[in-house]
DNA sequence: TGGACATATGAAACAATCTTCATATGTTGA
DNA sequence: TCAACATATGAAGATTGTTTCATATGTCCA
């Protein structure tokens, strides 16, 4: 696993949204949907994603997938990222 | 501009040896090519991405031009997406 | 059991990105 | 001034990423 392929996955404006909703907290997957305004599809395939560079992890309850942030350092950078974004 | 454009320029292995490189101190534009293992050319599109991100600035010296990282927030984030990376 | 539901995934069309090549700009020193 | 140098940039081909559509998997409940 390599460091650009972190920031790959949040350079996307729909990852990006759905990160910043899984910092406040936990979400399915359809609500996401909502929140991203795109398909179920797409998030899904977003998803994958964001598991595979460990951004996110989700407990499974029935039919039902629970998506949260992996860890704190997603947070922070998600943090620092905006900080420097609005200080230019 | 956009927190996704800002984590897309960091998307990309030579960027990210380019700002590791930066890290440690100011380079002209011919060593980067160096220490980043591509042409000129290339460095130079890179560079001009890394500044239009604010993500690098460089000062004018003769026909030489010297980069530095913007400020500490990059720094910041590159180290905790490494941190990141190797806790996975 | 069977149908509705929630999510996941493969393939393909379309869009975005990276590198290379050619060339341009501005600077230095002979 | 002129050639060599350092850097910058536009265009194009090759590569990679995103979304959509179709379909698959597993769960729930009537």
């Amino acid at each position: 696993m390599i460091l650009a392929d972190t920031f790959q996955v949040l350079a996307n404006p729909t990852r990006l949204r759905i990160v910043e909703a899984l910092a406040r907290r936990e979400l399915c997957v359809g609500d996401l949907a909502v929140v991203a305004g795109t398909s179920h599809s797409a998030v899904s395939h977003h998803l994958r994603q964001l598991r595979q560079m460990k951004i996110v992890r989700y407990r499974k309850e029935g039919r039902m997938a629970f998506y949260h942030l992996d860890d704190d350092h997603i947070a922070q950078i998600f943090r620092m990222g905006r900080e420097h974004v609005e200080e230019s």
